[in-house]
RNA sequence: GGAGAGGUGGCCGAGUGGUUGAAGGCGCUCGUCUCGAAAACGAGUAAGCGGCGAAUGUCGCUUCAUGGGUUCGAAUCCCAUCCUCUCCGCCA
C-alpha cells in the first residue's frame, strides 16, 4: 500500500497517478477518515490516560472505602471510553480496506496509456542481433508477422510431446500432460534456469506452493483480485499463482540488516490462475493453463538501489532468453497496464513462429515499498533508523511458452526438436528430443 | 486423529489481576582502562501511531502469538483461532 502520509501530504501526486493508470479511487473517502480518525484517536489518548492515572490511585488507595468510591468515580468514564474505542476501531478498518483498494504510483518516466502504449527499447534474435532503441519505438512501427511454422500444439500432439486429450480427461479445460522428452526437456529447463540464476548470485528457495490470505495481501493480489485464484475449501488456504507470493512473505514483520543487503532468491514453482479466458485461440495449446510451471527471482533491496536492481534482474532474464537462441523483445510497460502492485515494469516477449504472436515469458518489476508496507518488509539502515525495503520481481521465465517457442523455432520435419546447446547435458548430452509415435 | 505442555523484547528467561514496556542474563553500541585487543567496570539499547514544534526534539497512546470476553483496571482470569514441542496412532 502507499502510506496514508503519503496520501495526506502528496495528495494530488497520488491523484494523477491514478489517472495515469486511468484508475479512480476513493482518496476523498480516505482523507475524511483520516481525518476524523486521528481526531478520535487523540480522545481515545486522552481517556486512556486518565483511566491509567486512575488505575494507579486505586491501586495505592489506604482503605476499602477509599478504594470503592474512587472506582465508582472511575465506572461512568469506562463506558465512555469504551464507545469511543469502538468507533476508533471501525474506522481503523474502514480507513484499511480503503488503503489495501490504493494501487502503486506509476513511475512519472512511464508512458501515458494502455496495453497498446507499450514502448518497444530492446529487440534481438539469441545472443546475436540485439538492437537496442536509444529512442524507444512503438508497437506500431513493427508489422506483425505471419505464423511461419507448425504451430506448437500440433507439435506436440503429433510427435507425442504434449498429450493434450488425456490432460483435459483427468483434469479439465486448459490442462495438459508432458510426456517422455516433452516431460524431460520441461526438468531440463526448470533445472538449467535455476543453475544460471544460482551462478548469478541468486539464492534458491522451495517454498510451499499453498499460502495463507494474509501472503495474498502481502504482495497485493488480495483482497482485490481473489477471483483470479483457487481457494481451497474449508481452509485459510490458497494455490500459489506465483512464486513471487511465498518469496515475498519470507521476512514479513521481519526487521533486516543493511548489510544482509540485498537478498536475491530464485525459485521454482507450479503456478495456479483462475484466469478468465475465452476458448480458443487464446488458449490453444500450452500458451495459457490453471497451472504452469515458471523460475522467479524476487529481490529485496534498499530503496536507494532498487531502480539500478530492475536493470540487473531484466538483464538476468535476458540472459536466460539470449542463451535459448530464442527471438525477443522487451517492453517497458505504460502507465495503465502495470500491475496492481507494481511501479514500472519490462515484459520480455518471446516469438512463436506458430502462432504468429510474441508471448509474454517474463515480466520484470520494481514495487517499490508498495509490497513491503502491506507484508512489513523492512530493515535497520546505516544510520540506525528503520526503512521499508524495496522489493522486485522477474521471471526466469515461464515455462510452458519458453517450451513453446523452443518447440517452434527448432522442430525438423521428422518431428525431431533441436535441444539448445545449454540444455543438452540435462537431457544426457542428447541433440535432439525424440518423437514417441505409439501414443 | 488421541493425550499433554507451551507461545513474553534481537536471543534466553522472570513475572498469576493494580506505579511492569515489562526483573535478570546474553548480544549489540558508546565510554573508562590499554601501545592495541581481551577482560573488567560504567552508560545506553524495541516498534507502531498520534499531539505540539521550523527543527535536534518533546509529550502521549498502543503492542507480552492473534481475535473476542470478564473487570474501574489484564502479560496475568475465560473463550476461539493460529503456531511450537512431547508421547501415542496413522502414513509417502
Amino acid at each position: 500500500m502507499i502510506g496514508i502520509k503519503t496520501i495526506r501530504e502528496q495528495t494530488s501526486l497520488v491523484r494523477d497517478a491514478l489517472k495515469a493508470r486511468n484508475m479512480t479511487g476513493p482518496i476523498d473517502e480516505i482523507l475524511e477518515s483520516d481525518l476524523k480518525r486521528r481526531a478520535l484517536l487523540v480522545e481515545v489518548e486522552n481517556g486512556r490516560a486518565e483511566r491509567k492515572e486512575a488505575g494507579k490511585a486505586i491501586g495505592k488507595a489506604k482503605t476499602e472505602a477509599d478504594r470503592n468510591e474512587l472506582i465508582a468515580a472511575q465506572r461512568s468514564g469506562a463506558d465512555q471510553l469504551d464507545e469511543l474505542e469502538s468507533q476508533l476501531k471501525n474506522i481503523d478498518s474502514s480507513l484499511n480496506e480503503l488503503l489495501l483498494e490504493i494501487p502503486n504510483l506509476p513511475h512519472p518516466e512511464l508512458p501515458l496509456g494502455g496495453e497498446e502504449s507499450a514502448e518497444v527499447i530492446l529487440i534481438g534474435d539469441g545472443m546475436n542481433n540485439e538492437e537496442l532503441f536509444s529512442t524507444p519505438k512503438s508497437l506500431d512501427d513493427f508489422t506483425i508477422e505471419p505464423a511461419s511454422s507448425i504451430p506448437h500444439w500440433d507439435i506436440g500432439r503429433d510427435y507425442g510431446y504434449i498429450d493434450f486429450e488425456r490432460g483435459v480427461k483427468v483434469s479439465g479445460s486448459t490442462f495438459y500432460m508432458l510426456r517422455s522428452d516433452g516431460a524431460r526437456m520441461q526438468r531440463a529447463l526448470i533445472n538449467w534456469m535455476l543453475d544460471l540464476h544460482h551462478e548469478h548470485g541468486f539464492e534458491e528457495v522451495y517454498p510451499p506452493f499453498v499460502v495463507r490470505t494474509e501472503s495474498l495481501v502481502g504482495t497485493g493480489t488480495l483482497p482485490k483480485f481473489s477471483d483470479t485464484l483457487f481457494g481451497i475449501e474449508n481452509s485459510d488456504l490458497w494455490l500459489i499463482p506465483t512464486a513471487e507470493v511465498p518469496i515475498t512473505n519470507m521476512y514479513r514483520d521481519e526487521i533486516l540488516d543493511h548489510a544482509q543487503l540485498p537478498i536475491q532468491h530464485s525459485a521454482y514453482t507450479a503456478c495456479f490462475r483462475r484466469e478468465q479466458f475465452s476458448a480458443g485461440r487464446e488458449v490453444r495449446g500450452i500458451k495459457r493453463g490453471y497451472q504452469f510451471d515458471k523460475v522467479e527471482m524476487v529481490v529485496f533491496t534498499r530503496e536507494y538501489e532498487s531502480w539500478k536492481m530492475l536493470e540487473s534482474l531484466l538483464q538476468n532474464a535476458l540472459d536466460v532468453v539470449r542463451k535459448l537462441g530464442l527471438r525477443y523483445r522487451v517492453l517497458r510497460l505504460a502507465s495503465g497496464d502495470i500491475g496492481f502492485s507494481a511501479s514500472m515494469t519490462y515484459d520480455i516477449e518471446i516469438w512463436s513462429p506458430g502462432s504468429g504472436e510474441w508471448l509474454e515469458v517474463s515480466s520484470v518489476s520494481n514495487f517499490t515499498d508498495f509490497q513491503a508496507r502491506r507484508a512489513g518488509l523492512r530493515y535497520r539502515s546505516e544510520d540506525g533508523s528503520v526503512k521499508h525495503l524495496h522489493t522486485l520481481n522477474g521471471s526466469g521465465l515461464g515455462i510452458p511458452r519458453t517450451f513453446a517457442a523452443i518447440l517452434e523455432q527448432n522442430v525438423l520435419p521428422d518431428g525431431r526438436v533441436r535441444i539448445p546447446t545449454v540444455l543438452q547435458s540435462y537431457l544426457g548430452n542428447q541433440e535432439y528430443l525424440l518423437p514417441v509415435k505409439s501414443v
